[in-house]
Order: C-alpha cells, then sequence, then structure tokens
DNA sequence: ATGAAAGCGCTAACAA
DNA sequence: TTGTTAGCGCTTTCAT
C-alpha cells in the first residue's frame, strides 16, 4: 500500500526546498515558471496532493464550513442543502453537516463539537440560536449566518424570504378571491418564519378591516398539523373557514389529506389553501398547492457571498440582514387570481 | 476577543504538564483521579477544548467521514442522510458532504477532493465508483462502503436492500392479484437498484410463465419517468397494460401523475401500481402508493457497524455485503392482497 | 525567487 | 502515573 506522500518527498524528487512546493500549491505566493513546473511535474509522478488539515492548523483556515440542520422532512431543506453544498464546493469550501434533530440533545453541545473541527464558517438552518452560542462563535472568529430564519443577535447575518411581504400576498390573495372567513395554521412559534408569515397575513387582513377566522397551531410536524387541520375543519359547516394558510408546504399537504381524504370537502370550492415554500411536491398534480415561492437559488447565492466578504474582510465587515421577495405562485388548491377590481367597479 | 485556548495553557494553570491535559482528553489513557478533576476544572475555567485537527494530524484520525451523495430529489436520501450523520455522530464522527450532482462533474475530481481532508472513510450513496477511486482510497487506506448500491469491487462493502427479493415479491403480487399484463418502468441502468428489482420482477414473471408487456426506461429522472409513462399507457387500452411496477416511488409519483390527471385513468382499477421505497409521499392519501420498503433505519445502522469494524480492525476486516429484507407495502395504488388460492379452488 | 528554520496544537514513544 | 521529547505536514517569516 503506497505510502502517505508529503511536500517533503516531492521536494527531494524536484531537488528544491519544500517550502518551494508549498509555494507551488498555494495561490497568490511568488514562484517563477520553472518551479512551478518542476514541482508540478514531481507533484503529479508521486501524486502529491497537499494535506488540508496540516494546511489548515498552520494558516488557520480549513475551508470547512459547518451546516447545522433540523427538519429534513421538510423537502425545502435537501433542495437547500444540496445547492448549497455545490455552491459551497464552488468556492473551495466543503460542508461538515450536522443534524439538530429530535435525538440530539443540545444545539450548545453541537456548536461546541464543530468549533472542534476549527471551521471557518458556520450556517444555522432553521435552528434557533442562543445568545451564548453566537458569543462563543464570536470569540472563536467564526462568522455565523442565519438561513431562512432571522434573529435579532448582533453580529449575526441572516438570509431569508421576505416572509412578511409573502405572509401580506397570500392574505392579499385570498381577500381579493372573495373568501370571508380565512384561517391560518401556524407553524413553530419560536420561528421567524412562522411570526413574519403570520404578521404578513394580519397586516392584509386588517388593512381590509377582516378579522382572522381561526387559528391552529401545527408546529410545522405532521402530526400537529394533522390535529390542528381536524380541529379547524371538523366543525359544522358555518364555523369553518372558507379558505386556509397554512405557514409552509409540508404542513399544507397534510392539511389538504385531511380536507380531502378524511374530511370529504372539496378543494378549492369547500375551502380554499394556500401554503409556503413552493416544494416539489406542491407543483405535483396530486396536490396541486397554491403557494409562495422561496427563491432557494437566490437565498443560497446571498448565503455564499454573505460569508465569503465576511472571511476575506473580518474588520469592516456588517452583519447583512437580507429578505428576498418571492412570487405567489397560484395553483389549483385555490381559485383562480380573478381580476383586479377596478375603481369605477368598486364605486358602484 | 478571546484568544485560541490550547492545552498548554491548560497545563500552565493546572500545573502540570501538557501530555498530561492531552491525556486526560484521550479516552483510555492512564490518568489519575486527581490529575484528571485538576485538569478538567482548569479546562471548564479556560473553556479549553481539543483541536481536532491537530489531533487528526498527528494521530492520523480525522473522525471525519466523506459522504458523497447525488439525487437528494429522491427523498430516500434526506431521510438516509439524517439519520446516518445521527448514527456517525453517535460513535464521535462527523460527516464531510460531497454533492455528486449534475453541476459537479466528475466523480474522480469529487474523491480527490474529499481525501485532501485525510477521512476517515468514505460513503457513497448511489454513485458509481470506478476501480481506480477504489484503488486510490485503499492506497490511502480509507475504507468505502456504498450505500444503497452494489458493485462488484474488491474489497469494498455495500449495504443495500435485497432489491432482487423485492423486486419479486412485487411481481408474485401483482400476479396473484390477476394482472396479466405488467409494464416495468426502469431506473437508470447503470444502478445495482434498477437492475435488482428488476431482474427480482422479471424472475417472478417467468415463474408464472409470462412476458413482461411493456417496458420502459425513466432513468430515475422526472421528465424522463413521465415520458416513459405516456410512451407506456397513451395507446389503444387493448395494448395498455393493467399494471406497472415502477423502479422507485420517486418515479412513481409521476407516473401516477400520468395515468389520472393526464390520461384520465383509474387507479388501481385500469392500471395498478407500485413502486419501491416507500419514502413519505408514499404514505400520504393523495397517493397511497403500494410499494417495498427500503429500511433505512437497519441500512444505516449496518453502515455505520461495517464502518466501525473496519476502522478497528483493518487488517482482518472482509468486505460485507449486505442485503436487507424490505416488506411490500401494500397500498391503494393496487387491489388489495388477495387471499392464497387455495390448491381445491384451482382444481376445479 | 528561493531556502532555512520556526512553529501551528496535539499525540505518542520513552524515561523517570 | 507523570514529564520530556520528538515529530505529524504544512505555511510563513527571515535571510540570501
Amino acid at each position: 500500500m503506497s505510502e502517505k506522500i508529503t511536500a517533503l518527498q516531492v521536494a527531494r524528487r524536484a531537488g528544491v526546498s519544500q517550502s518551494a512546493v508549498s509555494r507551488v500549491f498555494t495561490p497568490g505566493a511568488s514562484v517563477s515558471e520553472k518551479m512551478a513546473t518542476k514541482v508540478r511535474e514531481a507533484a503529479e509522478e508521486l501524486g502529491y496532493r497537499p494535506n488540508i488539515l496540516a494546511r489548515a492548523m498552520v494558516s488557520g483556515r480549513s475551508r470547512i464550513v459547518g451546516f447545522v440542520v433540523a427538519y429534513l422532512d421538510n423537502y425545502f431543506y435537501p433542495e437547500a442543502i444540496e445547492k448549497l453544498s455545490n455552491a459551497m464546493q464552488e468556492e473551495g469550501y466543503h460542508v461538515l453537516m450536522f443534524m439538530a434533530s429530535q435525538t440530539t440533545g443540545n444545539i450548545d453541545d453541537i456548536v461546541s463539537e464543530i468549533l472542534d473541527y476549527q471551521i471557518d464558517g458556520l450556517i444555522f438552518a432553521s435552528v434557533a440560536l442562543s445568545s451564548s452560542i453566537v458569543e462563543r462563535c464570536q470569540a472563536s472568529n467564526v462568522p455565523i449566518i442565519l438561513f431562512n430564519r432571522r434573529q435579532d443577535l448582533e453580529g449575526v447575518s441572516s438570509i431569508t424570504s421576505d416572509n412578511f411581504s409573502g405572509g401580506r400576498k397570500v392574505g392579499e390573495f385570498l381577500i381579493n378571491c372573495g373568501h370571508q372567513r380565512i384561517g391560518y395554521i401556524a407553524g413553530w412559534e419560536g420561528a421567524s418564519t412562522q411570526r413574519d408569515r403570520e404578521a404578513g397575513l394580519m397586516a392584509a387582513l386588517t388593512a381590509h378591516d377582516m378579522p382572522l377566522f381561526a387559528r391552529e397551531v401545527g408546529n410545522f410536524r405532521k402530526e400537529e398539523a394533522l390535529t390542528a387541520a381536524r380541529a379547524m375543519f371538523d366543525v359544522p359547516a358555518n364555523l369553518r373557514p372558507d379558505a386556509v394558510f397554512v405557514a409552509n408546504d409540508h404542513m399544507a399537504f397534510f392539511v389538504l389529506d385531511v380536507l380531502r381524504s378524511e374530511l370529504g370537502l372539496s378543494v378549492p370550492d369547500d375551502v380554499a389553501i394556500v401554503g409556503y415554500d413552493d416544494v416539489p411536491p406542491a407543483s405535483w398534480p396530486a396536490y396541486d398547492l397554491t403557494t409562495v415561492r422561496q427563491r432557494a437559488n437566490l437565498m443560497v447565492q446571498e448565503t455564499v457571498e454573505t460569508f465569503i466578504r465576511q472571511i476575506d474582510n473580518p474588520e469592516n465587515f456588517t452583519p447583512r440582514q437580507v429578505a428576498l421577495d418571492g412570487p405567489l405562485i397560484v395553483r389549483g388548491s385555490t381559485q383562480p387570481m380573478p381580476r383586479k377590481v377596478t375603481a369605477h367597479e368598486r364605486l358602484r
């Protein structure tokens, strides 16, 4: 079995110093053309590749970013992970994954483990941070980015879609469709996505002097979404909303299932339903769900850019709070978008 | 901003040698009770944690395993990743993710990048290996495990479900249901999962002297699955299969959509359909898909165990080829399981 | 532009 | 059980 090839061996073979080899493999170091080719040849012959860990030790940069994620059953995240991972690879970084799921206990412990790897940055998706975590990361000089979460913490960047605006769009749309009894099924109240989407919806309702007709909490979880749907809809018809906004697609699928399969209601005729995220199954004919699209590509792009900026220039970096607008995608789970009522008509 | 705390600083504060500190943090090293508490206290006060990278350099083990994955749109994988990552965390390892998706070109290049991180093992999910990759990993002493793929390569372990047996179960079931014209929509032919599932189906058909009525290739991809479904079913009724086995759930959803939404066929009355994987949407009422369950938990468990065994005892480790049996889950996309026909009845 | 030398933070002999 | 010493493979001054 071939042993590990070190820079020293390459150096010997090329008849140069070990630091010369290092320079050849360090972008932006000063080496002559001749030296470079000589070394590269020797390296090629031996199959040499620099040891990233050794490099990390002395340079202090591991080119690893930690990615903490939960809720992989929400299909927004697999897509996001894939894109983020690809984008990071293109920048020469790699992603060390940490699941913050049910099984694992404390986020703080996970963060400790992550920091042990001397990672260059930390991206949290759908995870709530404590300020102690932030402090520790800042002490270790590790940039933090919140992905799909917003949290008011000093020095922390966040990339989200504009959930408030998205929620309001949903509200406006349902009102324009003529719905009078609009319900809301909330996600986990600790999540900014949940709060902002609901606030957006409420803003639209308030603007039209309409109350929220019904509200239940699904916590972004399947079982609780089912329960919430039953509580809201397994009631006499006069108490039933004629439209419901569900805080994300993942839950909306289960609500839709309850409506159609369990209660025998017709969608959108008896009840219209709108989700949030536009995950792939939302566009599948079996669900055909009206929803607000989260632009994963853009979110990832902004995340990477934010990270690179902070890494390249930590001194005068100001944390960014990016909120990207996403379109309402109208599908069959609601009535088609009504034409705008003109001022003339409204006055009649 | 607090600087990095090293073992040396802990040592000074505790009034002991630096190697004593190292020992305290090395499981199974010989330290006295007194020493341990003294050091731990000092470490606690300073907030010291060992630098894994430094440890990796000298010990030769990084406690990082590389995980190469593609096809995250197949919802079997997010689940698998989550479970695998959790299980590895419990063993004190962490997962460095590499996407081998469309964007990225060559697997060989990815593997090079991975090896630069001095990882302790490499798990490939749904990725085809070249023997050159295997050789390079073996040269670097990195165990390789194939997850959900089987490939005849010296020294490589593989963990799959028993796809042949699964395919045969599907065949037997459809035949028992009385179907006469059974079609198959294949996955990517380079995948062992595809080949084994099809072989299983064919074994069942052959055993009953039945031909395969129709066959198309969907390559595990959405668009191609749609095309395959149209080619197979958008034909005169007498040329149409009365049952179809689709190589995985991901494609089966699209096939089902074509059947119901595009062609207005009734499932299971006009056509019965069976998938493979039992991903979550298969159990959602909108699809309610009969399928073969892949036992992700077991697969992950076997993967971790295989890895640990090889790491702990590389000398006399023999690669394992694990194929786990999975049950057929009968749902509404097929007729209910018929009671077994008795010999008496058959003779009438 | 190149080489020599010093260390990054840790573990693993080896002594004591 | 503990301390001393030598590196792991690399980058980075500092000379030249």
